[in-house]
RNA sequence: CGGGAUGUGGCUCAGCUUGGUAGAGCACCUGGUUUGGGACCAGGGGGUCGCAGGUUCGAAUCCUGUCAUCCCGACCA
């Protein structure tokens, strides 16, 4: 491609944009925004999302995934079948025909899938079969941001797969996880796979991909000894304590704590560590109060308590229910006194808290010597607090550390969920009608854009690994006015084309700065520059990466390429 | 959805407090000089000041509404 020529619009600021891959893609002149959180991608932004699509196509035809393409438009009686047009929430966009009839923009498509092939798949004999498509997907975000990594519209490779048991859905998930590692190490990515609730879609056994890098979104619990990792969200907590119900501790007493509301101010105030509070805080769980118990020190993890209870809904109560049920302002809360009786729930690291402070559900006043077990009743001890730093790893006692990620696939495993739902049945090898069991398996193709830029980059801009570059090679003609370096400039550019390389020419009419400028910003991993020796028919080859840099013949070109795009992606 | 901010040539912004009919740099066009890390000189084109309403003799500037975009938070496959 000619440079002169191509729609490649490089800027030297730009304004609206924070996260540094959001930026390089627009002040390289890959993509514009057309509106929030929706973008045009110019020509060196779509082979960007080719080389990768490529990539992630060839891996997934390896497992035997056949490609096929569902649309974007789809009717809302399909997702009214599944119960998802309904529950599914404002990020779903919808929208009436001429006849003012439903319909909605997919923003995944399990109802669409599970459809078709429950009107063309009826025996086992078929099965398993995945089917997947790379295509446009639409969430109306509240909040669109950062560029790709969080659009409104944005493309997604997504694959479904059927099954007549679930030895044959573990089997495939496993094959799938395995082309996930292939296409992300493929794509040059520092990645995890980390262990995730499975969330509003539903089913057992989950794992995301996770691109490491502190512009994520995301915080992960990784072990430092082992590969363990998981969503902080799911991440373990190992029961450490000693039972130390030995300990005499004096009798309960009521302290005066004015205007102390939160465990720092109680814990300043009285001069007691906050690993000695147990904090209170009421839960809705499906409707129902529960009152959660952690320690001082400590945070609830929501997730783990909805999971208790397999419930749909747990949220924080608000003020007022707070106050109807304990009978105080939030902060003065305790698990002694309450007004109204209710379940109560403890992380199980409080069951071993000795000489305890709690909330007296009195307003200005907390409890002293608490001691759980003697003083209040825990209806179930369990697992319910957020991992933290430091905490020993669930499979091999290492420590965990937190680090920010940005996801970029899942593998779930569905069960029956769709296929009960939409009554998407086969008949087994005994004759008897079954719901399909199913797996889904996403990754965020536009997303993965951003992310590996996020880890290939530098100060003057992107740094492609070649696997994923616009152009393998770029050709830079410094001063095209040069009779000398014009020509060897075209010869060369003919004979790499000819030769099957990618490869960018600059044969504009800028001065020698701006080409540099462009070509860092621009990131293509190996350089061809044409220069002042091209009298004596010496070009120089450059590595965008590590910056190793030599001076060649220009007839020796072509010959020495290869082995610079090999190391292109070096250190 | 809550909080904060911003909308002025293609881009980055000034002007607004104190109303008088729009500016700079970059980009673009013409000519010349220059040519290995975002050149220089001279000349030139381009803007309903987001939109609507109001106040005023007069509004980019003041008031009201509205839309869009960005940031923080909450939410989230």
């Amino acid at each position: 491609m000619r440079q002169k020529t191509a729609l490649i619009p490089t800027l030297r600021t730009v304004s609206e944009a924070e996260m540094v891959s959001h930026q390089l893609l627009l002040r390289a002149g890959y993509m514009r925004q057309v509106a929030a959180g929706v973008y045009n991608f110019l020509p060196l932004g779509q082979r960007v999302l080719q080389k990768i699509i490529e990539i992630v196509r060839e891996e997934m035809n390896r497992t035997g995934a056949q490609e096929l393409l569902m649309p974007a438009l789809n009717p809302a009686e399909l997702w009214q079948e599944s119960g998802r047009y309904d529950t599914y929430g404002p990020e779903l966009v919808k929208l009436q025909d001429r006849h003012g009839r439903d319909f909605i923009l997919g923003p995944t498509h399990e109802e669409t899938i599970t459809a078709l092939v429950r009107g063309e798949i009826n025996t086992y004999k078929k099965l398993p079969m995945t089917l997947y498509q790379i295509q446009t997907k639409f969430r109306d975000e509240k909040r669109p941001r950062s560029g790709l990594l969080r659009g409104r519209e944005f493309i997604m490779k997504d694959a479904y797969s059927f099954h007549a048991d679930r030895e044959c859905l573990d089997q495939t998930y496993e094959d799938i996880y395995q082309a996930y590692v292939n296409i992300f190490t493929r794509l040059g990515l520092n990645f995890r796979a980390v262990e995730a609730d499975a969330g509003a879609i539903g089913g057992k056994g989950t794992h995301e991909f996770m691109v490491l890098s502190d512009a994520g979104e995301d915080t992960i619990a990784i072990c430092e000894a082992c590969d363990y990792a998981a969503n902080i969200e799911m991440a373990e907590v190992v029961f450490q304590g000693q039972d130390n119900g030995q300990a005499s501790v004096p009798a309960m007493e009521k302290v005066s704590t004015p205007g102390k509301r939160t465990i720092e101010e109680v814990s300043t105030f009285l001069g007691l560590p906050t690993h000695q509070f147990i904090k209170s805080l009421l839960f809705i769980v499906d409707e129902e109060p529960v009152l959660v118990l952690v320690c001082g020190d400590h945070e609830v993890n929501e997730v783990k308590v909805k999971n208790l209870f397999d419930a749909t809904v747990c949220e924080l109560a608000d003020e007022e229910t707070v106050r109807r049920i304990a009978g105080v302002p939030a902060g003065f809360v305790g698990p002694i006194g309450l007004k109204e009786q209710v379940k109560v729930i403890a992380d199980q690291a409080v069951q071993v808290v000795i000489d305890a402070v709690v909330g007296a559900n009195e307003v200005d006043a907390h409890l002293v010597h608490v001691q759980p077990g003697r003083d209040f009743q825990v209806d179930q001890y369990a697992d319910l607090r957020i991992i933290q730093e430091g905490d020993v790893c669930p499979r091999c006692g290492g420590a965990i550390q937190f680090q920010r990620g940005i996801e970029v696939g899942h593998v779930f495993k569905l069960g029956t969920k769709y296929s009960q739902a939409m009554n998407a049945n086969f008949l087994d090898a005994s004759g008897k009608e079954q719901p399909f069991i199913m797996g889904c398996y996403g990754i965020g193709i536009s997303r993965l854009v951003a992310a590996i830029i996020e880890q290939h980059h530098d100060e003057n801009g992107i740094i492609w690994p070649v696997n994923v570059a616009p152009f393998a090679v770029h050709l830079i003609a410094v001063n095209m006015k040069n009779e000398d370096q014009a020509k060897i400039a075209e010869g060369l550019y003919e004979e790499l084309k000819r030769a099957g390389m990618e490869v960018l020419f600059d044969d504009r009419l800028e001065r020698a700065g701006v080409k540099f400028k462009d070509a860092d910003l621009l990131g293509i991993p190996v350089r061809i520059t044409v220069g002042a020796k091209a009298s004596e028919g010496i070009v120089e080859i450059k590595l965008r990466r590590s910056g190793e840099s030599a001076e060649l013949a220009h007839e020796d070109v072509l010959k020495e390429l290869p082995n610079w795009l090999k190391k292109a992606d070096g250190q």
